[in-house]
DNA sequence: AATTGAAACAACCGCCTTCGG
DNA sequence: GCCGAAGGCGGTTGTTTCAAT
């Protein structure tokens, strides 16, 4: 037994609103208010419409000093940082921004904004991965020509002294003897760490240690060593599914917010007990800094980390975030 | 000029929370 | 404390618009 339809969905009208409704429901509202029932509303004005498509028509559209497109900048810079802060949490994100809705934003993030910001984050790691490239194409050429040099060498020692057989490295004692340096840990294959390995879990100090220990083991697809996006090992609750498609970077982006939003939580004291979630301690905890400087312009969440609690705890009553 | 695919936007759906009886 | 109605919210889908071919 399914829970009773807000509506009789027979008779009532879906779909895009036409002009004479709008203003019926915004003139019936401007005068006498919403009445505190928005399921009885459209019978009062004669809409054929469901109550909760008219608040929702009045909150997004007709609703005096609503904005529409023309997001600026600052908008963008305050969605993404808040975005990364908290989640999806549209309401108190738009909360934030006057004449924004909840709707708006939500649309022109994942419309736009996510794009934006995952744009800016490839090309960072595209120039990244093609500079660690080339520097480890140097190392190997160099490898190549000591190897043929010690080679030559080996064959002049081996034919002056033919009793013996030739000395050549093996592959084995090569490597041994001219370990590749590895400067950074992004052209590493991390294929050891099962799929379910976070961003997360790869910044935590322990696993760092893990992937020192393993670093001499592979090196392959630098890009192996990002995650599941389906958030698999994660201790996170819940994380935004919301880098679907991008491969690369959905993991890394989504754990991130997932993190943040821990630490934001932990900020306010959440209890996350029944969430199965587990707040790390401080030392555990990689730097609140350190991870937003991951995602997004430093100087930009800078701006914002000591900003929004405080507006963000403002914001209606303690609904998400218990005041302290 | 027609077609097609992507992007943008509007609206709906269903779940969860709140509130009043 | 329980239950049901209503509100609120985020995710998803449907439609329209626009650009590329």
């Amino acid at each position: 037994m399914g829970r009773a339809p807000c509506c009789d969905k027979a008779n009532v009208k879906k779909g895009p609103w036409s002009p004479e409704e709008d203003s019926k429901l915004k003139s019936y509202i401007e005068q006498k208010g919403t009445g505190g029932n928005w399921i009885a509303l459209p019978q009062k004005i004669g809409l054929k419409r469901c109550g909760k498509s008219c608040r929702l028509r009045w909150l997004n559209y007709l609703r005096p000093n609503i904005k529409h497109g023309g997001f600026s900048e600052e908008e963008d810079d305050i969605i993404c940082s808040l975005y990364i802060s908290i989640g999806s949490r549209w309401s108190i994100i738009a909360a934030q921004l006057p004449g924004r809705t909840d709707n708006d934003i939500k649309n022109y993030w994942n419309t736009r904004l996510k794009k934006k910001l995952l744009g800016k984050q490839r090309k960072e790691q595209h120039a990244q991965a093609q500079a660690q490239a080339q520097a480890q194409a140097r190392r190997v050429s160099n490898m190549k020509q000591e190897m043929k040099r010690e080679t030559n060498h080996n064959l002049m020692i081996s034919s002056c002294m033919s009793t013996q057989a030739p000395n050549y490295w093996t592959a084995a004692e090569y490597s041994v003897h001219h370990p590749i340096q590895v400067s950074n840990s992004s052209i590493m294959n991390y294929d050891h760490l099962n799929n379910e390995t976070s961003f997360t879990n790869l910044l935590h100090p322990t696993t760092i240690v893990d992937m020192n220990m393993n670093m001499n083991m592979n090196m392959t697809n630098p890009l192996s060593m990002v995650s599941d996006t389906n958030n698999g090992g994660s201790n996170c609750d819940h994380p935004p599914q919301i880098f679907e498609g991008f491969e690369i970077f959905s993991s890394d982006l989504s754990e991130l917010v997932c993190v943040n939003q821990q630490q934001m939580e932990a900020f306010y004291g959440i209890d996350q007990s029944n969430g199965g979630s587990t707040i790390t301690t401080s030392t555990e905890s990689t730097s609140w800094g350190d991870m937003n400087s991951l995602v997004y312009s430093p100087n930009l969440v800078s701006d914002y980390e000591g900003s929004i609690p405080q507006d963000v705890a403002t914001f209606e009553d303690s609904r998400y975030f218990k005041m302290q």
